[in-house]
DNA sequence: ATGATCTCCGATCAATATGGTCGCACTAAG
DNA sequence: CTTAGTGCGACCATATTGATCGGAGATCAT
């Protein structure tokens, strides 16, 4: 349950690649086209190719066209967090239905829904958790740092 | 994305309904049955059924046949996580696909994967957040003291 | 006992989302 | 002006999910 799409592992992947070439110590600064990647972690093509686009497009990284094109990561990797590249891949957070409901569709159960609130609030949650690991943190294998402050989770009155 | 499936909705919503009528002042320790559930939340009656079903053979719920029959929850609001409800209705919580991987199947990219531990901790954070919150909390609207603490998330070396 | 009411269980179907593919236009470097 | 690359849109196959149907077994009231 709750899993993220290939397509979003895939960018992950990608991001993860062309920052640790960009800022790394071979080749700093160098071009990293879709080619590459696909080979070095068995993804296929066209697909990779597809969800580069989308990560272009969303600002996410830059491309450069022709011969000897490629692609580069548009700001530092500091600066990109997983929220932004799943959201980018996957469109926005939504745990559930009746989250960003539009003016048109509304759930059956609205009326006398009654998990609507604590959803939205775990939601939230993970929005921020996703929101506060950056590129750059999963370069170095993930913020070990990130805990989950629950003063009195299980059965305190308050 | 990460959306849970209805069916987790579906279950959520009856199971906070059971624990309000069991441990409500009108009528406690009544009985529910599907029927009542399914009316009063629009949900499709054969459909909630089945998720009734499964809740009970994985121990949340206690069934009780015929006439005059329903639904109990079969231990304390409090002792009951959202964790334990969606992981029962949509199985474990798994964000990526190796994280649970079975000897047959194992993903292309792992040789050179290089998200996986990143994505494992996220993971956690999750299932943490999940199982920190229970049915009891969700009746009061939802744990308000989950917070996620980052101590230096965005931008500052370590 | 017998019928009504309920849970239990399995098979099945339709809709949707997803992963993956193909073809072509456009751009830039040699 | 050819070649290697991105950009983009349409497309298909399959898996997952939501939903439906049919019947078997249990239990209570009459």
């Amino acid at each position: 349950m709750l899993k993220i799409s290939k397509k979003a592992d895939y960018a992950l992947m990608a991001l993860q690649h062309i920052a640790s070439v960009q800022f790394g110590d071979v080749t700093p600064g160098r071009v990293v086209n879709t080619k590459e990647i696909a080979e070095e972690y068995n993804i296929p093509l066209e697909l990779l190719a597809k969800v580069l686009q989308v990560l272009s497009k969303n600002g996410l990284i830059e491309s450069h066209n022709g011969p000897k094109g490629g692609y580069l990561l548009a700001r530092s990797a500091r600066q990109i967090t997983i929220a932004q590249i799943l959201e980018s891949i996957e469109g926005p957070l939504a745990i559930t239905d009746c989250s960003h409901e539009k003016d048109g569709d509304y759930c059956l159960q609205r009326e006398h829904c009654n998990i609507r609130t604590p959803l939205l609030k775990i939601q939230d949650s993970i929005y921020q958790l996703l929101n506060n690991m950056t590129l750059g943190d999963m370069m170095m294998g993930g913020t070990p740092l990130i805990t989950i402050q629950s003063p009195s989770a299980q059965g305190v009155e308050r």
